[in-house]
DNA sequence: AGGCGTACATCAGGGCTTTGATAGTTCGGG
DNA sequence: CCCGAACTATCAAAGCCCTGATGTACGCCT
């Protein structure tokens, strides 16, 4: 057996797409792996942090923050919330929107997973000089651009 | 309102895995928009493409080509062979494998549909130089070692 | 004041992904 | 010869994510 294996492997992998996907799949893989022992998944974790930065967002917002979609964000904050980790009440000038804040459990148990999730972020980060980590940034955000400025014109950049 | 949002969204955003996450994200839309026309996902797409180039591969090794689980390919297969994409059927030799191909209708279906997936990577790569497109492979190939490499111990590098 | 566009929350449905566990197959070493 | 290691397929349970569609609340503009 094995008709190719290896140069099939790198017909598939050659596509940058691959590169991006391998290199989010690892990251994803390893952020969970130092998460799971405060019973988080990474959205969850991404939710907390970005409430701990925002409290009182709206859910939609926090959406945006996540780069999630609403719906996506009301089923990890429903989840959160039946934990008591966060808590979620009408808001006082805005009959529609819910109040989003960290619970004190909430923050207790950010704070402990925080250190874990940055520490991978840092690992990442030595691995390279500044100057490879800002040209790393730069194309990536570059490809976004390329990306999203097609097909549906949001406009925004021309000009 | 608008606490800071501008500060809090940088705040987010500055973590090299945010850039990872939105290069990624906005790939597997811009993917899904051009697939949707043919009705396939991209996770099926891609199970399409490694099939075109090893036929009647097993599930376990299309899985581990795509950097999928072998459960993911399982519902990606499923759902495929429903729609009379691919055919299944036990290997002669290996009684526990199921040999995987793709229908005729399979092979039609994709050869449309990979024109579109090649033009969303071919726009991607067209906007950079090759030097940056080969930097940018290799910054995230080293990202995933990176990743990969610490906390479970595979070993396979360090001498 | 009434209407329209914007924003928020949520229901419904379809898919993907992961971890964990079960079970049959193949092959090689003891 | 039998057993264990490696591989394959699959079930089950939890979650996440997206598209599409509803219903409601707010604010501005006419």
């Amino acid at each position: 057996m094995a008709i190719d294996e290896k140069k099939i492997a790198e017909s598939v992998a050659w596509r940058p797409g691959g590169a991006v996907k391998r290199a989010e799949q690892a990251l994803m893989a390893e952020k969970s792996r130092v998460l799971r022992p405060f019973g988080l998944t990474v959205p969850q974790y991404a939710a907390m942090y970005a409430l701990s930065l925002a409290p009182g967002i709206s859910g939609a917002k926090l959406a945006r923050l996540c780069s999630v979609t609403p719906q996506s964000m009301a089923t990890v904050l429903k989840t959160l919330e039946s934990r008591g980790l966060v808590e979620r009440r009408p808001s006082s000038d805005h009959a529609q929107v819910l109040v989003t804040r960290l619970s004190r459990a909430g923050q207790a148990l950010l704070r402990k997973a925080d250190a874990e999730a940055v520490a991978v972020e840092r690992r990442l980060v030595d691995a390279f000089t500044p100057d490879e980590i800002a040209l790393l940034r730069e194309l990536l955000e570059r490809a976004v651009v390329v990306l999203a400025g097609t097909g549906h014109d949001d406009g925004a950049d021309s000009f």
